[in-house]
DNA sequence: TTGATTTAAGGTTAATAATGGTTAAAGGCA
DNA sequence: TGCCTTTAACCATTATTAACCTTAAATCAA
């Protein structure tokens, strides 16, 4: 599920070219144009992040930002506004803001402190895929990517690190192709040895783990590499 | 106890000023005028936070940026620079910064930020949060650095130095991977005599002492080292 | 062209080596 | 002495290597 954004921006043209831009990156966005209206969204939009213009018709941003502080303590507010004053970034800080950005910025360095505040890794933008909270979904079963747990229905199964190393890169591809090279390098930093039939050892492992759930396989391309198939 | 501040900084004019400023306030700042001596100074300062000139002789500011992060997953980095391109901005971010401020800035603002990335007021979603006055919450268990108290509902089990030492450093890196090495040079500044099972027997009596919580582990990466994974 | 044969790549399983876990006893130091 | 810390002995798990088996692509002969 995309990420999404609420832009409260009263200047539409501006605010055209920040909407269009985020979406280009993968987000998803809902721009609103008077303060006074910006709870109302709230409900229906649930936003990851809010953006905030300070200078608003009707509604000051810095209370704004502190009504939504109060409401949702945890959702990441970045202030954006002309104003350049010290004064002002500290008000914006002290209404319970995470961040403050000068107008004119950059759109670059928005997203980078966008995704700064989300935690979100500089690769895939507004795509999270079906990962959350390091819980990758696979066919029937659940792989916890932190406490390398395979989960099926009541049972666990604790994974070594290794089985988790490549049971995550072949995740990671899914219904694509990985290179058995690929995976060597990833793992072992090595593809040289062709004595050594590590990799082999370790997908006949996770063959058998995943083996109660027949829609998920992993897909044999000789001289190539492995396709993780999950329907 | 005061707030630690490791501030690298060349200019000593401006350093000094700084340095002075944010001690006027209450922090307890060490500053290095030179990348190289960074890294040494960790072990026995121990900081809450770091500011990085990026411009430094010897070191470029943003690799050291990298090193800190590899090494303290979540200790905040804030990167102060002359720079105003974008693209050092994102350098920032990407060498694993919390935040960004561009030179010249005003004490107020870089304290502003400083709060804001400590959580000294308010909250701040996805940061390093958690730890309060010398009290780091894992899970169900509260840890008490200054103590070496481990506490659990009304119980309280005092640590021993080298259980703490042990205990504060899987905290520091919670949810990221702690290599052995690493911590055998931190605690015991030798990582070289394979024949001492000596951490083995520290990871053993935490393991017991944090079972009542099953949502707190410390698992192992064999041949790399441990994550101490906290919900 | 087509089916048999060769050959390279991967699969499986077991044995071995490396690393870590556990427990208890021996040292050290206030 | 009494609490930590270190050492040691032994056990458990995980990673690697090795041996042997299977399969699919490539080659070759008729």
């Amino acid at each position: 599920m995309a990420t999404k954004v609420l832009y409260v921006e009263d200047e539409l043209f501006l605010g055209k070219i920040v909407q269009e831009s985020l979406e280009s990156r993968g987000f998803e966005v809902q721009m609103v144009d008077d303060g006074a209206k910006v709870m109302a969204s709230f409900d229906s939009f649930l936003p990851d992040i809010c953006l905030l213009d300070v200078m608003l018709p009707n509604r000051n941003g810095y209370e704004l930002g502190a009504d939504i502080r109060q409401r949702f303590p945890n959702l990441p507010i970045i202030f954006l506004t002309a104003k350049t004053q010290t004064e002002d970034v500290l008000k914006g800080f002290t209404s319970g803001g995470n961040d403050y950005i000068r107008k004119p910025f950059s759109m670059e360095e928005l997203i980078a402190r966008i995704h700064n505040l989300l935690n979100l890794s500089g690769q895939n933008p507004g795509e999270t895929g079906s990962e959350q909270n390091g819980i990758i979904h696979l066919g029937k079963y659940e792989f916890d990517l932190r406490k390398y747990e395979l989960r099926f229905e009541a049972q666990i199964r604790k994974l070594s690190h290794r089985e988790a190393e490549l049971l995550k890169i072949l995740a990671d591809h899914r219904n694509f192709t990985v290179e058995r090279k690929e995976i060597m390098l990833q793992i072992w930093g090595d593809d040289s040895f062709f004595n050594s039939r590590n990799l082999d050892v370790y997908i006949t492992r996770l063959r058998d783990y995943l083996r109660e759930d027949e829609r998920v396989q992993i897909i044999t391309l000789k001289g190539v590499g492995y396709q993780f198939i999950v329907d």
